[in-house]
DNA sequence: TTGTACGCGTTATCAA
DNA sequence: TTGATAACGCGTACAA
């Protein structure tokens, strides 16, 4: 049995001839032997691997691990596996994951990371490497991005507290380092300005409950005396955020939402569980496209989009009843 | 400048003699160039690819979300890269997953999955294809294994509830076909037995919220009329089946704790979100501990476990206060 | 329809 | 100390 013809009779191209008897020879040969052509070998020969990297700041976050599985089902449907990076949102682990990646050769990668330093992401760039965007906003114009339109969803959620009849927002926002931190503090800036009613931003270091809990005590403690009065209404920029925000009201024993309402952003599991007013986004959703949108670029497909931007709606839920105001609304 | 000089100038191996001169240059040539060594050559090569695989069945678990960190942490720091793979728990993509790592010749793969079909497992063991099996029992003596003590934590659980006065115990086990499901069920059975105490164990189809929300709910309409009296207290065989049991609850107009106790396993955010009483397992070592076996393995290095359980601590949050006993703890 | 020859980019070995 | 050579396993152009 001669390699080239093995190579050929289990090759999926159509374009081969060769009589049905050897390709049946070679089935049956592969199988006693259990044979498994090498990944690797083909990569070699082909120049491309069948593999994504997905960089992500944090896979404990569950919007984002929606999004990896999302992305890895989606990958993986099309013939192409996922290799994982968890950064921290860290710059330098960023750039290390994106050397790996590309000395792994790797066909393209997934950004998720919000805080990506732009140097790296302009090398990519620059060096025309494939990348999509994930949840957070285009450095360039021509990047493929998935993402939501986080300035109008952050409003969403300011009308909502300003139809109630909230008139002092407070704001805890993302770290304004990332891009999803600056474009939600914009929507609610916008939309309060919008309104004529007060807001105040403050900012949490990550996007976690320990760094939400934190700014909000701040809040509470300093912005609150210079305020005068303290706010009616706090919009954490995701639910992890808004959950500390909770923590920190309660320690101030203030009751959710009795004295104070509540939104977060992303509406996952845990704001599901808290009863939280949140802005629902599908995150396997987001990672399935955003896989799709790099396997046609990959793979020399038509984009009609190269800037998908997926919907982004309000859910009201318990914690935004009005109560804070005197039960304006059952 | 010739590609061996080349390797040697650019390997870390401290054995290549050669003078700095030489190695200056190539560095400086490979700066300007901005030259990458192909991984994937360098695998072909030396028949290693410093790659790990990783089957996982929910990574919106927020639990295998912390051992896929832990893991994927671990592996980065020694070198190894992670392929993700989501098997839903189901036979077929995990045989369909472990064939694509296999031919992308993964020096091993880390098998959180907990229903793995025995056949592939065996496959796997029969070739000698470097394995650890993580948060699930062996089915071998000589598997590599990461795990927690699931019977005695369950017992813990058990003993928590009957020294604060329950006698009725229900536990909504998770699926039978999995590991982690049928030791925590054997757990408390035996614990209930030894206390005397009466125990009824329904099963939740999969480890979600909604299928705790399904089997808690036969629970309160189909075996609380056989038993006479409905339970005091439900162990949820890990925290999603735990809230899905409390919705169950709510809908069947019992609050917890005051007419029900309630408990969890893994403690998950969402336990602390929930003021459940859970078993406290640390994710993120789990999954760094298999790696770093897994790893110790490839590379030959002396292995002093074969099999590491980490300790299981019962968590005790408001959930069960002895308030469904009539508040005999306040 | 099948066989032959070559190259993908490394690194280990041997020769210089 | 460096250069030359072979081989890892595959896919493909070309020859037969």
């Amino acid at each position: 049995m001669h390699p080239s013809t093995v190579s050929r009779a289990l090759s999926a191209e159509p374009g081969h001839l060769l009589r049905p008897e050897t390709r049946a020879r070679v089935a049956a040969a592969a199988d006693r032997l259990d044979y498994r052509p090498s990944a690797i070998a083909r990569s070699l020969r082909l120049q491309r691997t069948l593999t994504l990297g997905m960089l992500v700041p944090d896979i404990a976050n569950t919007f984002l691990a929606g999004i990896i599985k999302g992305a890895e089902e989606a990958a993986h449907a099309r013939g192409y596996s996922l290799v994982l990076c968890n950064t921290g949102d860290l710059a330098e682990r960023e750039a290390t994951y994106i050397r790996v990646l590309r000395e792994r050769e790797v066909d393209g990668v997934l950004v998720a990371s919000t805080r990506m330093a732009d140097a790296t992401i302009a090398d990519l760039r620059a060096d025309g490497f494939p990348f999509v965007l994930v949840n957070r906003a285009a450095g360039g114009k021509d990047d493929l991005v998935v993402t939501v339109d986080n300035t109008a969803a952050a409003a969403l959620v300011v009308d909502h507290l300003v139809a109630l009849g909230h008139t002092r927002i407070a704001h805890v926002a993302g770290p304004r380092s990332t891009t999803t931190g600056s474009e939600r503090a914009a929507g609610v800036a916008a939309a309060a300005r919008r309104h004529g009613v007060d807001a105040r931003i403050v900012e949490a270091e990550t996007w976690s409950e320990a760094a939400g809990h934190r700014a909000a005590r701040e809040l509470f403690q300093v912005i609150q005396p210079i305020w005068g009065s303290r706010p009616t209404a706090v919009f954490g920029a995701n639910d992890l955020i808004a959950l500390g925000a909770r923590r920190a009201a309660t320690e101030a024993r203030l009751s959710v939402p009795g004295d104070l309402a509540l939104a977060g952003f992303n509406d996952t599991p845990e704001a599901l569980l808290a009863d939280l007013t949140t802005i629902h986004v599908a995150p396997e959703e987001m990672g399935a496209r955003a896989a799709g949108l790099l396997i046609a670029r990959l793979e020399g497909q038509p984009i009609a989009d190269r800037r998908v931007v997926l919907p982004a709606a309000l859910v009201v839920r318990g914690s935004t009843t009005g109560a804070a105001l005197g039960r304006r609304i059952a």
